[in-house]
DNA sequence: TATTGATTATATCAATATGATATGGAGAAA
DNA sequence: TTTCTCCATATCATATTGATATAATCAATA
């Protein structure tokens, strides 16, 4: 037994209408059509379905046994189709995003609230991760991407793509004010307390490379657990901190953080997309990408 | 959006066998048209369903979000078919019987016992009723057909079938014996007294009937409420009774049932078949039907 | 690195099914 | 009766599907 599923779906608006002219209508097709149809599929199916009459026709009790089943099948496949196009459209699917603190700040937020704006019935999902942890959460599965900062160890499967460029940038509290008066070197920089991350995080192994490759040893007297913590600590003049210049605003000087100057030039880092290249993204993680890849 | 719902069947084996190849195994079709389908679909859904590879194909995130909902979906269509054929089989159904006593004693039971060895897995309701109630449930669609005694009032939208005509006889208990050596008339049988069905019931008013055209009132002197209980009655001498034929054994006659010869000729009736004209039966019922009918 | 094997993609043509139109026929309503 | 509204039938152009041959791809293996 192999009877088109169409046919199915012709008996079923037949059956629903209790009309083959409606059903016709329903389908945009033409009522011989129907009548054809059916009559093939009661062939098919070995037994009357319905009772012809010139008013309506009505379902034998073989039919109805058919149409029980037949219609919650079709409720589903209607449900699947309506999904798909609010899917397709954007009117409905979700995202998950394992982003790291700075890549948050310094790229993502504006782009989700203007993601958000256009698509509100997309459901957004960030994680907060540290690098390697948004590594693990996209090898997992459980991210669909990740945007976060260079370096970065690309997992087999991954692949990489650079969003934008970010320089981060030294700055003191009120009581360092002078500092900034001229351009330092790091030499002299380094004689003063640093507010740091914690030493797990690759920023802060990047600073002490960068401190190394110019002799100095790198050593922050307070660490803190997210970037975020960095400018209340410099603020209240607990030493000098890295951040990026996304986080400066142009008021800042008047909330009391100030600028320094180096003579060394602080490494370019970047924020970087990453993605799995086993599955494709579903359509709403896919459009989210392209917005992030056009902001270069 | 009109998409074939074969397209979807395609899709469903696919998804299931995550092989193209499999499932143009499964579908008794080829891989060229099973790629070319799925390659439509895609195109009518706007996104793609599967990730290809020489090793497998898996589903997109659309893909799966379609597989969740397509796959119940299918398991009821395949549902469907099976109970449909089931039923065409006479594997599975049932029946509803509305049956007089007469007419079950006299016909039904035998025929009902055959068609429960060849088909024991259609279910059988008999509901015992009179005449007129059996007439009332088939009215009121509670059984696909009535078999019942005549005389019956055919309602509208209803359809008679002579099955078998029967002819009930006197019979009486020891005391009575005597009367069994002559032929009586029915004045003469008059003077004993009567077991008989109830006056609300169809048998009671034929006999009504037929002793008044006698120029005799018939008046049971015990009435009872079902047939099965007139034999035992007059077993134990309480009086005489008409039952049919087939409710005398060859054995009655030891057992103290008596059969008496009458000079006037009781009316012959007949177990008919009556059913709804407006729906047909199921195919359990018109089986069944069938056979009562060829047996006549 | 080259070969093999298993799988999907493409091309093509005949067979089949479908869509469309015209028309017939049957039963209910006026 | 007539009319109106259905369903049934016939027919033909078109679209879809089934089938076959063959290419392309990629992983496993020698």
């Amino acid at each position: 037994m192999n009877i088109s599923y169409d046919h199915y779906r012709v008996f079923y608006y037949v059956a629903k209408f209790q009309s083959f002219t409606r059903a016709a209508e329903c389908l945009m097709n033409n009522q011989p059509n129907v009548t054809r149809t059916i009559k093939n599929l009661e062939g098919e199916l070995g037994c009357k379905l319905f009772v012809r009459s010139n008013r309506k026709v009505t379902l034998t009790p073989e039919g109805e046994r058919l149409y029980a089943h037949i219609s919650v099948a079709f409720q589903h496949i209607l449900e699947a189709e309506n999904e798909l196009m609010m899917e397709k459209t954007l009117q409905s699917g979700s995202i998950s995003i394992g982003a790291s603190e700075v890549a948050l700040h310094c790229l993502l937020l504006p782009i989700l609230k203007k993601f958000r704006e256009l698509y509100p019935g997309v459901r957004i999902r960030v994680s907060n991760h540290s690098t390697p942890q948004a590594m693990k959460a996209l090898k997992d599965g459980l991210v669909d991407f990740a945007v976060i900062t260079t370096p970065v160890d690309v997992p087999e499967n991954g692949k990489m793509t650079v969003l934008k460029e970010f320089q981060e940038v030294a700055v003191c509290g009120a009581v360092y004010k002078e500092l900034t008066e001229k351009k330092l070197s790091l030499a002299e920089l380094s004689k003063y307390p640093f507010v740091g991350l914690g030493s797990h995080t690759k920023t802060y192994e990047i600073y002490t490379e960068w401190f190394a490759k110019h002799g100095i040893t790198f050593t922050p007297d307070i660490e803190v657990a997210t970037a975020d913590q960095i400018l209340p600590m410099v603020k209240n003049d607990l030493g000098i901190g890295f951040v990026p210049e996304e986080f400066l605003t142009d008021e800042s000087e008047k909330t009391g953080i100030y600028r320094l100057r180096l003579k060394e030039k602080i490494p370019v880092r970047s924020v970087c997309l990453v993605k799995g290249t086993e599955q494709p993204l579903s359509i709403a993680a896919g459009k989210l990408e392209k917005m992030l890849g056009s902001l270069k």
